[in-house]
RNA sequence: GGCGCCAUCGUCCAGCGGUCAGGACGGGGGGUUCUCAGCUCUCAAACCGGGGUUCGAUUCCCCGUGGCGCUACCA
């Protein structure tokens, strides 16, 4: 049988990258294994306090900029099938199988029950769960309870004995005591199924072959397990990948940072660095030691075999270098493409986009792009490629346009430079500046670094005769003009 | 508290009984050079503790310790 997994985020809030990190592993299998990849929005969680159906644009927005669109979802099937509270009469039918195989049962329970019974029990220092008072309802108070109309949650009727085990394909046997584990609610009183229920009605009725989740999952299973075995279902394979935490080694949240895969991109990430960092949080392709891979490469080394068992602590230093490493790989012509909405917003060139200006931002970002880590950098890095520096950097304002010396040095520039003929180039350009450097009889070092700090405001940047080359001779006369006028005179230096 | 999972450099991973315990990020140093970056070379850096099993344990088993997760009419 073909292999079928599902992606399956429920919209309260946008998606975290731990979370995408588990949809690109389901993704990667399926595509490994040429299977369907399927995503669920299960939304049965109406609370106002928690629903976010905004976050549904960022959970689309995050799998189709990952490059991993499901096959079948809301998006392109009719969303009966793949959004949960469209689905509520399968979840109350299976709901009242269960009851009529004695499989589950009302309760009665009000909420403060519920909740002062948990307070007693945590106080007590006893394992808290449902004391399964109403379990033990005569049939009789269950007819006349319903009959007034009480509201009522069905339960899950655990087995009393026994043990629940499970061959997890990460983490290996496990098992759990049934007597433990709780008499999970199925329904709530809003008639609303709760996660355990609603997910194995539909990864049943959905053919899901392998459910492939966070670690955080693994405890529930048995509940889930359960289900399977009362409904008469097949299970799927049980597949729980680790965490991704924090530097405090603790589940990712809010305060460790930007955590939403949204933010990231928003930073200046590129999704196939993104991808890519993301996988090795938790895999790895065995003793190949490597960790720079496209995604084809990845599809195809993909197994669940190289999925770790312990949790992956976030390394965002480590993602800015894999980012970077992505900016430099990209064609000049790609990662301009990719910069043109920063430099926009930045006001560093405007819409529409002239060809004059596509064909000088082309032989401008090849100076730039290596020193480029997030595309949010662009804008201040080609910053004065477009505009002749108001102000320059104080420690270059006073090393190399301060002084006599200086003055001297720029003028000379000026001389050369405004009377170079033959092309603009590259090779001219340092046969230029050589010329100063013979007329100030200056060292070679101090004559570049002044000659930056004056034509780009800055004491670090690109390659000195790249940076003329690219500016060109009436801009660099100019800014060099306008450095010897600000060149500070002190009579004596300290 | 109960239940479950995990445990190799600071971090991510490799290792699947015998290795100088390997790679990457980060850090240190060198080279390239006009600065920064990049590139490149190089150094430091780890098997949680205790018992077993075995000729031999980082590796297999048990215990301890530690960390994390779950413990809702949330997913």
């Amino acid at each position: 049988m073909s292999v079928r997994v599902r992606y399956a985020p429920s919209p309260t809030g946008s998606p975290h990258v731990g979370n995408v990190r588990t949809a690109i592993f389901n993704w990667l299998f399926a595509r490994h294994e040429g299977g369907e990849f399927i995503a669920r929005l299960e939304d049965t969680d109406r609370d106002p306090a928690r629903y976010r159906p905004e976050s549904i644009q960022d959970i689309e927005t995050s799998l189709n900029s990952l490059g991993i669109t499901p096959d079948e979802w809301w998006v392109n099937k009719e969303p009966s099938g793949y959004v949960q509270s469209e689905r509520l009469p399968f979840y109350q039918a299976a709901a009242q199988e269960l009851i009529d195989k004695g499989h589950a049962y009302p309760c009665f329970c009000t909420t403060e029950r519920l909740t002062q019974m948990r307070e007693e029990q945590q106080s007590r220092g006893v394992p808290s769960g449902y004391d399964r008072r109403c379990r033990r309802l005569s049939p009789a108070d269950r007819e006349r309870y319903i009959s007034e109309g009480m509201q009522y949650t069905v339960r899950l009727a655990v087995p009393l004995e026994g043990k629940t085990t499970y061959n997890d394909l990460v983490y290996g046997e496990i098992t759990f005591e049934n007597k433990l584990i709780d008499d999970q609610v199925l329904l709530k009183s809003s008639g609303w199924p709760t996660y355990h229920l609603a997910v194995v009605v539909d990864d049943h009725a959905m053919g899901i072959t392998h459910v492939i989740r966070g670690e955080d999952w693994l405890p529930s299973t048995p509940k889930q397990i359960l289900l399977y075995q009362m409904l008469g279902y097949e299970q799927p394979k049980w597949i729980h990948a680790p965490l991704i935490v924090g530097t405090d080694k603790k589940k990712l949240g809010k305060r460790h940072g930007s955590t939403k895969f949204v933010e990231f991109i928003e930073q200046g990430y590129l999704p196939d660095a993104l991808f890519n960092f993301l996988i090795l949080c938790g895999w790895s392709a065995g003793d190949e030691n490597r960790e720079l891979f496209t995604k084809e490469e990845i599809v195809e080394r993909f197994t669940l075999q190289g999925i770790s068992k312990s949790a992956a602590v976030f390394d965002y230093e480590k993602l800015k270098w894999m980012n970077g490493s992505y900016i430099r790989s990209y064609s000049t012509e790609k990662l301009v493409a990719l910069c043109m909405p920063y430099l926009v917003k930045a006001g560093t060139v405007s819409e529409p986009i002239s060809s004059e200006t596509t064909a000088y931002l082309a032989q401008v970002f090849p100076l730039v792009a290596e020193r480029m880590k997030l595309l949010t950098e662009a804008p201040a890095l080609v910053e004065f490629f477009f505009n002749d520096p108001t102000e320059y950097e104080d420690k270059g304002k006073r090393k190399w346009l301060t002084g006599e010396e200086a003055q001297n040095r720029i003028s000379k520039a000026i001389e050369v430079f405004s009377n170079a003929d033959g092309e603009w180039t590259i090779e001219n350009a340092e046969l230029a500046t050589n010329k100063v450097v013979e007329l100030t009889g200056s060292e070679r070092g101090p004559i570049i670094h002044t000659l930056r700090t004056s034509i780009t405001g800055r004491t670090v940047g690109p390659g000195l005769f790249e940076t003329i080359a690219v500016l060109g001779k009436d801009c660099v006369v100019r800014r060099l003009h306008n450095a010897l006028a600000a060149v500070t005179i002190v009579e004596n230096a300290e």
